[in-house]
DNA sequence: GTATTGATCCGAAACGTTTCGGGTCGCAGA
DNA sequence: TCTGCGACCCGAAACGTTTCGGATCAATAC
């Protein structure tokens, strides 16, 4: 491989001046600049990164850590993320790299031995959860990284997220509003942020609409449609007043919902209303569903793009207020809800 | 982070010989060797990559390389492939890193430019065509690398495989013991090695039992339930001859095979005999079908091993002999395959 | 007593890049 | 003529590691 010794040798200049060019610096003269340019395509020059991370402390590779996981039908979801992810940031000249975990090994411990390696300039951390180790971990060695979500008390740190306590609560009034007072909340795995952020916002609804969230409409799981399907099961035979409406944490567990309920003879939005969050996965349209399902919508696919701006900007050195951004959502109102049953 | 300078000094020693003590060379004196360990430890010194690629060119990540596909329904066999992979290098000390192309981005440059900037130790190829290019490039830039199959008429590579036209010839002499004269083969896209080596298999075997595989018998396709299911219906409704049996490439696509011919009222194996080469993915499995499916099996899963051993030896620059594996493949005979109906 | 050997250690160079602190030269202004 | 300035350029040091070619010293062989 051509290295700068020798496109300098070549053009008679030094090597100083090569790599000053090439960098676009100030004091080279512009007709140097574009002969230094054209003499590096043309031997193909490319540079070493090891080299240059040894002297600038800058590789240009950041990193994804993804434990192993065997849940293999998340994949989809998976796929879209690491898809999304290496494009923005190969469109900035960077390289995105994924390192997956054994199942049972210890997070920090990794990131550990990534950053001790110094071959990483920073990290995307995916799925926060409540008061997320990682962060203050990063902090601490003073490594760049970009949080999807918000965790903790205090964001001191790059982060790009979506309202989730405002979605959740609004959504949780739009069916209050509609005359509903027993909501059921379908949604992911507790611990995650996200999770309990969503949770908050139901149930400050509840709560000012004086209604509340029992324990028993409140179902942690997997964000799959078997979640879904018996959550729906459960909630509809238990003892006890049913829920009039399902507030779901995204489309694919409104799918499970939606044939629970079909088994169960009940109808939408006729004996329950159902509402989720919309990530809009390809291959999963909330439109498409019957009757059509009313939705918050925020394309999953929106968040690439300011993540890796985040974590750029934070490589960078930008301050941090630049560095932390919000999505913006919308709800869209299709015909899967309705005023519950006893108001007609 | 602690440098060997900083080990060094703490120990009074010099750098050489720290460095020396942790790579376990000869001449460092034992109790010196396990000094310096411990402090390393102690100080979790971590070896500095980037240094270490610049001066020895070993930089021990290796990669692998894959298109950006919408082909969502692969992507379990990919987490397979990824997680396999990812826990053998791990377990070598390596790094196991994943670059993600655009869709439509020539393959070449890409690794060209990989290779450029110095950053890996040698690739992992997966799908080879036949004639593979990458082959033959990066032998060229004298890159090392293994690949996952055989391509081309030469084998001067490192290569892990089964051995594919054995295996489709045995299955297809296995149905013709039997009695089938008229088999066909629903196998996967067209140009890919693997494919290739099994239609010849295939075919050796009917033109040795005095029969062929006529072009409408052999069905191309993504290696998908749809295919198994398409393929079946066209097979069965043509007009002309019926196959008596069925081999196909994979498990996947014999569900396809199975739902076709129930919908169209043919019974196995009293209609048509189906056989398949069985991955063994852990989704998918073959003793499940009903009737229990007979198979050739060899799991993808056993191939993760050797894969990372052959590149390990390749980047070692171990002789080419030791380099090339083949794998072991049994046939597992189950209830799917019965003589053709009209020799009862 | 001297040469040889083996065990243990070290200095210095090298890898390819960036960057700091200069240097040279021609020209405008005094 | 001298000074100062701007435009352009360069040498050398540094990053952290590996490795080559010795160096030292005690023990062994002649």
């Amino acid at each position: 491989m051509a290295t700068l010794k020798d496109i300098a040798r070549k053009l008679d200049l030094s090597i100083t001046q090569v790599s000053r060019a090439l960098n676009d610096h100030s004091d080279v003269n512009e007709e140097t600049r574009l002969r230094v340019k054209a003499a590096a395509r043309a031997m193909n020059y490319h540079p070493n990164i090891s080299a240059r991370k040894l002297v600038s402390g800058r590789s240009g590779i950041i990193g994804l850590v993804v434990p192993l996981s065997r849940n293999f039908t998340s994949d989809a979801l998976f796929m879209e993320v690491v898809a999304g992810l290496s494009s923005q940031f190969s469109g900035r000249g960077m390289q995105f790299v994924l390192h997956i975990m054994q199942q049972d090994e210890p997070v920090l411990p990794v990131y550990q031995r990534l950053i001790g390696k110094g071959a990483l300039d920073g990290f995307v951390l995916l799925d926060p959860l409540d008061d997320d180790a990682r962060i203050g971990f990063l902090q601490r060695l003073d490594v760049p990284f970009v949080l999807h979500g918000r965790s903790g008390a205090v964001q001191d740190y790059p982060y790009f997220d979506i309202e989730n306590e405002e979605i959740f609560r609004d959504s949780t009034l739009f069916l209050a509003a509609q005359g509903h007072r027993r909501i059921a909340l379908v949604t992911g795995v507790e611990g995650r942020s996200y999770v309990t952020a969503r949770t908050r916002g139901c149930q400050a609804a509840l709560h000012r609409t004086g209604a509340s969230l029992p324990g028993s409409f409140l179902r942690h799981g997997d964000m799959t449609e078997a979640h879904g399907l018996i959550s729906t099961v459960n909630l509809m035979t238990a003892p006890g007043p049913r829920p009039t409406a399902i507030l779901c944490g995204n489309v694919r567990i409104a799918l499970g919902v939606y044939q629970a309920l079909a088994s169960l003879g009940l109808s939408v939005p006729g004996d329950v209303s159902v509402m989720a969050h919309d990530d809009h996965l390809p291959n999963l349209r909330a439109s498409a569903f019957f009757p059509a399902l009313t939705v918050t919508k925020s394309p999953l696919r929106d968040s690439w793009k300011p993540l890796a701006d985040c974590l750029a900007g934070a490589v960078a050195g930008l301050p941090l207020a630049e560095l932390q951004r919000l999505g913006h959502c919308e709800r869209i109102v299709r015909d899967s809800v309705a005023p519950p049953p006893q108001d007609r």
